[in-house]
DNA sequence: GCACGAATGTAGCGCTTGCTACAAGCCTTT
DNA sequence: AAAGGCTTGTAGCAAGCGCTACATTCGTGC
């Protein structure tokens, strides 16, 4: 039971092999989905054993749940580029940016592991519905920020246009991405 | 590769086993998930055996496809259940009693069955995706018929609605529907 | 009564799963 | 140089996966 991550502080060495890993796991997971992300082909992905993973991580529940933090972070640095800075013009403005950033290609794999952690979470697994809380929270002070100055329930604002868009970006998944492209239409021109 | 559907027709006790089988499973699936959806215990809810829904559906992919649809025609009778009847007044009160309906506690196993039938259909399955596109279709229909008498673009005021419905069922599978809530309050008000 | 095909039970194949036991290397400290 | 702990390779376990081979039972048509 020796977990590496006791003295991950001291040595130094450890910690940069760990993100290593963490690297190229999160790699292999966002190109190939959470189900095939069983120990042997994490282990291949990051150029180490299934022997190794368990030695560094404890266990796989573990090491999923540090997977989807570090998954989380990239996503969030992805939007941050992605995404417009400053502030939107209009409400509409505001609710087509988002869309339309958050809707393009270089996000569908991030999509696509999002669906399994929103399947996992909706079924009580509270690993990944506490990552995907925070995942949420986090877009919502995105958009929050993103609202334009001087707006009457900022709030409230920012909780529909990331209903709409999520929303939007189900219907996307399941290649209903005319309906979601009308719903977002109406609400554009209703703002 | 002796399949019983080639001759379904003919002895008419057989059929009826099927359908006892994919209620069964069916259940079964609802109560634990897509992931427990593996020959043996889909046999063991059934009162059969691996080898006999082998037998019967010809291989896995072809049981889960035939599951699927039953599934899907379970949650349309189940919608036409919980709904109500005629039309809405506004639509406000449309979209208010649609999200109160499908966000119930009776319909929860269906919508974790959803999120994997998403996840799956995102990854690129074509068996769930075009489950899943039916699926939308048909909940847009009914979202259609349910708009308010004489409403202008009704086609787009019922998709505005869905992918807002959408949008929430899915915070709340992540433990999010305060969100949800705030977004909905906002556009019945808007209404 | 008998033959024939449909239906079913038993056993097992080759593969993947998470995880572990054991032993060996390596690097630092004394 | 010896010792001791961190790191790693090899091998394997028990369980589960989809699926198949073989043999048996069963109901029906001749």
């Amino acid at each position: 039971m020796t977990n590496q991550s006791d003295n991950a502080d001291f040595s130094g060495r450890v910690p940069l092999d760990r993100q290593a890993m963490l690297r190229a796991m999160a790699a292999h997971v966002l190109q190939h989905g959470l189900s095939d992300a069983s120990l042997r082909p994490l282990a291949k992905a990051a150029g180490t054993s299934d022997r190794m993973l368990i030695y560094h991580f404890g266990n796989k529940e573990a090491l999923v749940a540090e997977l989807l933090g570090y998954l989380a972070n990239a996503y969030s640095e992805a939007l941050d580029e992605a995404l417009p800075t400053g502030r939107a013009d209009s409400r509409g403005e505001c609710l087509y940016s988002i869309a339309a950033a958050t809707r393009g290609p270089q996000f569908a794999p991030y999509l696509a592991l999002w669906w399994q952690i929103v399947a996992e979470a909706s079924r009580g697994n509270e690993t990944y519905r506490t990552s995907a809380r925070e995942i949420m929270r986090k877009l919502l002070g995105w958009v929050e920020d993103f609202m334009p100055a001087g707006e009457a329930d900022a709030g409230g604002a920012a909780r529909h246009v990331l209903t709409l868009v999520e929303g939007a970006q189900m219907l996307d998944a399941v290649g209903c991405s005319d309906i979601a492209d009308a719903a977002l239409a109406r609400a554009i021109t209703a703002d």
